[in-house]
DNA sequence: TTGTAGGCGTTATCAC
DNA sequence: GTGATAACGCCTACAA
C-alpha cells in the first residue's frame, strides 16, 4: 500500500541501458530503433507497468491539452445527459477526453468552471449556457483561437458557432397541430424567465402558429413555470378562467411533467395537450403525450463536430446550427375542442 | 484570429520588470510581496489575460493532476447522469475536475478509457464497471495508493472500495409488499446477462421473499430481458402460461419501461407490478407505478466522498458502502390477485 | 521584499 | 541507431 512513485521514461531508460529518448522513440513508434532494443524497452515498460504521463507530453508537445471542456446545467437532467453522450462518442473517436461541469444555471458556477477549464489549457470548449449569462469573458479566448461551441442556447455578447433545436419551428408545428384539431383558445405554459432563448423561440413559434390560423394572442394565456409544481399550479388557473382553453402546449418537459398529472388529477381528460421534448412512458399514458421531440443525442454530435472543425483549421465565420425536431401524435395532442 | 501564444508567468513577470517567482507568489498569495509590486502584477495579469497553466503547475506541484475520472455505461441513462451529478457536486467543491467517459457496458471500452485516464494521472478513479469486465489490470494502481471507487457494481478480481444499492433487500421489500397483497406467483423480470450484479442480487431479494412467504421458486417466472421490448415479449409470455402470475416485479427501469406499455396493451389492469428504480410520470399512470427507488445521487455522492477521504489519508481496508432504497407505493403494486 | 538555480516528465534538435 | 542537451510553464528551496 505504500504510495510509490509511478515510473517514468527515465526509469525504463535506467534498466534497458538505454537513453529516455529511445524509450520515447519505440513508444511513439518516431525515428529508426533497432529491433533488438525495441524488444527490450517493451519488456521493460510492461515489467515496470510504465505509462508515459499525459501531462508532461501534452505540455511539451502542444502547450494545449488532449481535452474538450463541457459545461451543462444539470447532469441529471436526461435531455443534458444525452447531449453529453453524444458529444463523449465523438471526442474519444478522435482521441481527445471529456471535461465535465455542471453549472446549475447558476452564471457564476459557469464562469468558474469555464475559467478552471482553460487554465487546463483544453483544445476546445462547449458550452450550455446558464440563464441569463453573459459570455464577454471569452472574447479573449476567441481571438487566440480556441474552438468555442455553445449548446442549446446561443452565446450572449459574443460571435461563436452554436447548436440548437428547432424551437420556434417546432412549437409553431405543435400548436398548429392542435388548432388543426380545432382548437381556438390554447395556453402556453413555458419555462421561467421569460427571457430565456429556448422559451422565447417556442413562443415565437406558438405566436407564428397563432397569427397563421388567424386567432388572437390572449397574454392571459401565457404563464411562466420552472418546475412541475408551478405548471400544475398554472394549468388549474388557467382551467378556471371564465373562457379557459380547451388546449395546452406544454414548452418544455418539466412543464409537462407538471400538466400530465394536473389534467389526470382534475379529471380533465378532454383538455388537449402537446409537449416540448419527450419523455419516457409518454406513449404510456392515456391518451399517450402527443410531442415535438428534440433530438440530444444529434445535437452533442453536431457541436462536437463542429469543435472537430474548428481544430482542423476550420476558419468559416461564426454559424449556428438548427437541429431539427419531430412531431410524434401519440393522442393527447388530437383531442378535438368540447365544441367540436 | 491569429493563434497567438498564450501569456506565461515570464511573460508577465517581463513586462512588469521583476522576476517570474514574484508573479507567482502574488497570484499563489505565497510570500510577502510590495503592494506596490503586487498592484502592478495584476494589473498586467489583467492586461495580458494571464491564466496560470494547471498542467505545468500539477505536474511541478503533485505529479497527479487535480481530476477525478469517472466511467459509466451511458451518460444518457437518467440513472448515471444523475449519479454523475451527485459526483460532481463532491468533487468540484474540492477544487477538482471531472473527466468523464461512458463504455456502453463494453468491457475494452471501458479498459481504454481508463487507461487513458490514469496516463493523465488523475486523482483518483470512480468506475461502474462494464458488464462483464474484470479489473485485475487495476492492481498495480492500488498497490500504488491511487484510491479507486466501484458504484453500482462491486469491482471483480481486485479488493476495492465500493457504493451499491441496497438491491437485495430492496427487492425482497418490492416482492414481499406483492406477497402482502395477497399475490403468490409473482414473475420476475430481471437484467441480461443473468450474471450482471444488479440482476444476480435483486434475484436473490426475490428469492428470499419468496422463502420468507412460504411461497416455491418457480424458474418460469423468471425471464431475462435487455431492453423495453424484450421486456414486453417476456411479459406476452408469461401472461399467455397455464398458470400466469398475478403480479411481476420489473428488476430495473428498462424492464418496468417495457412491463408497463405491454400490460396496458394487453388490457390488464388486473395484473399487479412493482419495478425497481423510479421513473418520471410513474405517479402519472393509471394505476400509478408502485416502485423500489434507488437514490443515485446519493451514490454519487457517497462515492466521491469515499474518494475524498482515501486522498485525505484514509488508509482502512476496503470496504462496501450500501445505499437505502425506498418503496414507493403509487397503485400498481396494491392491486389484489384475482382471487382475492 | 525579491531573485536564482533546479527540476517535474516528456519531446525536438542536433550531434555522434 | 542512439544519445546529450534544452525546453515546455510552473513551483520549491535556498539565497541575497
Amino acid at each position: 500500500m505504500a504510495s510509490t512513485r509511478r515510473p517514468t521514461l527515465a526509469d525504463v531508460a535506467e534498466r534497458v541501458g538505454v537513453s529516455a529518448k529511445t524509450v520515447s522513440r519505440v513508444l511513439n513508434e518516431d525515428g529508426p530503433v533497432s529491433e533488438a532494443t525495441r524488444t527490450k524497452v517493451l519488456a521493460v515498460v510492461e515489467e515496470l507497468g510504465f505509462r508515459p504521463n499525459l501531462m508532461a507530453r501534452n505540455m511539451r508537445v502542444g502547450s494545449r491539452d488532449s481535452t474538450i471542456g463541457l459545461v451543462v446545467p444539470e447532469l441529471g437532467n436526461p435531455f443534458f445527459g444525452t447531449v453529453a453522450g453524444g458529444v463523449e462518442d465523438v471526442v474519444r473517436d478522435r482521441g481527445l477526453t471529456l471535461l465535465m461541469g455542471s453549472s446549475g444555471e447558476h452564471q457564476p458556477l459557469e464562469h468558474s468552471l469555464v475559467t478552471t477549464f482553460l487554465a487546463r489549457r483544453i483544445s476546445g470548449l462547449l458550452v450550455v449556457p446558464a440563464a441569463g449569462s453573459d459570455h464577454r469573458y471569452l472574447r479573449r479566448e476567441r481571438e487566440s483561437g480556441l474552438p468555442v461551441v455553445f449548446l442549446d442556447r446561443p452565446a450572449t455578447g459574443l460571435a461563436a458557432d452554436a447548436v440548437v433545436s428547432a424551437n420556434e419551428d417546432g412549437a409553431r408545428m405543435g400548436v398548429a397541430h392542435l388548432v388543426a384539431h380545432g382548437h381556438r383558445r390554447i395556453a402556453f405554459i413555458g419555462d421561467r424567465p421569460a427571457t430565456l432563448y429556448t422559451r422565447k423561440m417556442r413562443l415565437r413559434g406558438y405566436r407564428a402558429a397563432l397569427v397563421e390560423a388567424g386567432l388572437p394572442y390572449d397574454p392571459s394565456l401565457v404563464v411562466a413555470a420552472h418546475d412541475p409544481y408551478a405548471a400544475g399550479v398554472a394549468v388549474r388557473r388557467l382551467l378556471a378562467l371564465a373562457t379557459p382553453p380547451t388546449a395546452v402546449f406544454a414548452a418544455n418537459n418539466f412543464a409537462s411533467l407538471g400538466v400530465v398529472p394536473a389534467l389526470a388529477e382534475a379529471g380533465r381528460r378532454d383538455v388537449a395537450l402537446v409537449g416540448f421534448d419527450d419523455l419516457p412512458l409518454a406513449a404510456v399514458l392515456e391518451p399517450g403525450l402527443t410531442v415535438v421531440a428534440q433530438n440530444p443525442a444529434a445535437m452533442g454530435t453536431a457541436a462536437a463536430e463542429q469543435i472537430l472543425a474548428r481544430l482542423s483549421g476550420d476558419r468559416s465565420a461564426a454559424r449556428t446550427r438548427t437541429v431539427p425536431v419531430a412531431l410524434v401524435a401519440r393522442g393527447s395532442g388530437e383531442l378535438p375542442p368540447p365544441s367540436a
